[in-house]
DNA sequence: ATCCGTTTCCACATCGTTTTGCGTGCATGC
DNA sequence: GCATGCACGCAAAACGATGTGGAAACGGAT
C-alpha cells in the first residue's frame, strides 16, 4: 500500500477529499456536521500535525515572530519577552527570543532571522547599520522597534519615557544637594544613551544650571561597562557626589568600582541606575532607579504587531507608544549611612 | 510577462535552470565555475532568500532548534540559552527560546513547538506529563534534556553534579557547626529538588548524623517560593541555624524574609542558594552558592543535538553528561557581622 | 417531470524547493 | 572515424498544504 502522510492520509482514512479535510481544519468553508466528525476522528487517530513548512508555503505566514534583543543575560530583556508572550500565544502565534549577544552581533543574526521569515520581527537593538536596515525594510518583514526609532518606513515603535526619567532623577539627585554629577551612558550611538543624558541635562536646565559635557563618558550596557566608566570619570576629576547610569547593570557595575576605591554610597557619592530590575533592589545598598516598565513594553509591542498582522494594513500611520516611567528611590541617593533594615 | 518568484526568477536571470540554482545553492552537484558565477550574480542582484518552508517541505529539516525553560526571568536560563548559542549559530542553526511562563505552563506550549517541526528541543522542564513525554516520544523530534533525565527513549541528557554541589554545601555547613539545617526545594515533583535533598542527606550521612524530614519544605524555584519556604519551616521549629536553599532565587527569597522576621544573616541563621546567578554576589550579605555551570551546559546540550543531527544516528548508545560544580563560600555563611568591605 | 437554488464535496492548480534520472556536448583512446 | 567515458545541465516528480471553480445531490416550487 502506499504509504501516504500528512492530509491526504486523514483524507483517506476519513473516507474524504484532501480538501475537504482543509476545509475543516481552516473553516474556510462550511462543512456538515457529519463529515466533520469523521475527519476530525481521523486527525485525532492518525495524530496528524500539520506541516508548517507547507502550509507557510502557500499561506506565506509562518505565525511566529521574533524578537531579537542585544544581551538576553540583561534581566531586563527577558521581561519584555514574557510581556510579548502574554500576548501572542494566546493569538496562537510563537515567540522566538533570539540573542544578538551584543549589539555588533545583530548583523550576524538578521540574516538568519530574516531567512527564517517570521511575521514580524520585535528589534530591541541600537546602532543598526544602514546595510542592515535596508535589509529589514526590503524584506518586507513587520517591524516594532523597542525602545527606540529604528528608522524603517511604516515601523512602530514603543518606548518608555527615557528623557522624563531622566529628568526625575535629576531632580531627585540636584534636590538632595548633589551638584556634580556624572553620567555613564551605554554605547555612544546608541538613541537610549543620547535620550537618557537628554533628561538628565532637562534637569539642570530646570533648575538654572548648566551641564558639563566633560561629565559624560559612554562604555557599553553591562556591569563592566560601569566598572570602566567610573574608572573614566574619575580620570577627569575625583570629586562627583553623583554618579547617573544609563541602566542597572552599569550602576552595579559602577558601585563595585567604587567601592573597590574605597568611596562610599551614597555618603560620598550617591548612584543611581534604570530599569528597577530585581537586582535593584538587592544590591546593597539599595538602588534609586527608575521603573521601566518591561513587561508592558513588550505586551504592546506585541499588540503593535498583531495589529499590523491582522489588518493587512500598510495604510494606518505608523504608531509611536510612549510608556510612562516611575521614580524608585532607594538607598543609594539617600541614607547617609547604609544599614541592613 | 508572468511575475517569476523565487528560484526560478533567479534561474531566469541567470539563463539556467531551477534544478541547476538549487545544486549551487546547495552544493550537492558539482557545477562548473562559470554557472556558478552566472547565478551568484543573478541571487545577489534579485536579493533572493530560500523560502524556509519550501525547504523544510522536501528536506524535512527547519534548521533550528528550540530551548524550552520554565521561566526565562531565572537568570540561570539566559545564561544556558547563550551557551547553546555559542554551538548552535555557527552551525548554521537557529535557537528559539520558548519560555513555559511556568512548570505547568509546558504542555501549553509543547503543542506549539510540535507544531513547528524543530530539528531538536532542548527541555529543562520538571514533572513532564505522561501524556506530554508520550507526544514527544511519538513526535520523534530529536530531544535533549538539561538538568534530569526526561524518560524518553534515547535522548541524551546533560545535568550538573546536583547531589555533589549539595553535599559540599552540607559538609561546609556542618563544618562551621552549623547542626539545625532547613531545606527549601522547589516543586516536590521535581527531580532536581530530591537529588539536591539527597546531595545534603549525603553530607549528613558522611558526618555520621541522619537527616530529619520534617526540615524539608517544598515550594517553588522563585523569590517567593523563598518566603513561603521560611514561613513554612518556622511553623514547625523556630531555631533553625542553616537554611539550604534548592536555587539562588529561593534563597534570595528566604533572605529577605528572614531579614523581615529580625533574624540576622548569618549570625543568627545561614542561608546558601545554588546556581551562582549574578545576584548571588550582588545581595547583602553575599551568598554562598554552588556554581552552576549554566553557560556549559548550554554548550554540552547543543553538541549533544547536532551529533544526533548530524549522525542520523539512532544507534549511538544514549549519552548522558554529568558536569562538575564548585562550591562558592560568600559572606552570607561565614562572616558574622556582615558589613560592608 | 422539470427547473432552480442551496448545500456539500471534490479535482486540480499552486506555493518554492530538492532530488533523481537523463540527455547533451566534448574530449579521449583505439 | 568510431565507440566510450565525463562533466554539466535540465526536466519532472515529489513534498504537504490551500483555495477556487465546478459538479453532484437534494429539496421545494411550479
Amino acid at each position: 500500500m502506499t504509504q501516504k502522510s500528512g492530509i491526504a492520509a486523514v483524507a483517506e482514512t476519513a473516507g474524504v477529499s484532501v480538501s475537504t479535510v482543509s476545509q475543516v481544519l481552516s473553516g474556510n468553508r462550511p462543512v456538515s456536521e457529519a463529515t466533520r466528525a469523521k475527519v476530525n476522528a481521523a486527525i485525532a487517530e492518525l495524530g496528524y500535525t500539520p506541516h508548517p513548512g507547507a502550509r507557510s508555503l502557500r499561506s506565506r505566514r509562518t505565525e511566529s515572530i521574533a524578537l531579537l534583543v542585544p544581551d538576553i543575560t540583561n534581566p531586563f530583556y527577558p521581561l519584555v519577552a514574557v510581556g510579548m508572550q502574554d500576548v501572542l500565544l494566546p493569538a496562537g502565534y510563537l515567540l522566538s527570543i533570539l540573542d544578538a549577544g551584543s549589539q555588533s552581533g545583530t548583523g550576524r543574526l538578521l540574516g538568519h532571522v530574516l531567512e527564517r521569515r517570521f511575521d514580524g520581527i520585535a528589534l530591541h537593538i541600537d546602532g543598526l547599520s544602514d546595510a542592515d536596515r535596508a535589509r529589514l525594510a526590503e524584506s518586507g518583514t513587520r517591524v516594532v522597534a523597542l525602545g527606540r526609532d529604528i528608522g524603517i518606513e511604516g515601523s512602530d515603535y514603543v518606548e518608555s519615557d527615557d528623557a522624563g526619567g531622566f529628568a526625575k532623577l535629576g531632580e531627585h539627585l540636584l534636590g538632595t544637594g548633589r551638584r556634580r554629577i556624572g553620567f555613564i551612558g551605554g554605547e555612544e550611538e546608541s538613541d537610549p544613551s543620547r535620550l537618557r543624558l537628554g533628561g538628565l541635562r532637562q534637569a539642570f536646565a530646570g533648575a538654572g544650571l548648566g551641564y558639563d559635557d566633560a561629565a559624560t563618558v559612554f562604555t557599553s550596557f553591562t556591569r563592566d561597562g560601569g566598572r570602566d566608566g567610573i574608572a573614566a570619570l574619575y580620570e577627569r576629576r575625583t570629586d562627583w557626589d553623583a554618579i547617573v547610569c544609563a541602566n542597572d547593570l552599569i550602576a552595579i557595575g559602577a558601585m563595585d568600582e567604587l567601592r573597590r576605591r574605597g568611596l562610599s554610597i551614597p555618603a560620598d557619592v550617591a548612584v543611581t541606575g534604570y530599569d528597577d530590575i530585581d537586582a535593584a533592589a538587592l544590591v546593597h545598598p539599595s538602588l534609586t532607579t527608575v521603573e521601566n516598565p518591561a513587561r508592558e513594553i513588550g505586551r504592546t509591542a506585541a499588540r503593535l504587531l498583531l495589529t499590523r498582522l491582522a489588518g493587512d494594513g500598510d495604510d494606518a500611520p505608523t504608531q509611536h507608544i510612549t510608556l510612562s516611567t516611575r521614580l524608585v528611590v532607594r538607598d543609594s541617593t539617600t541614607s547617609p549611612i547604609p544599614q541592613e533594615r
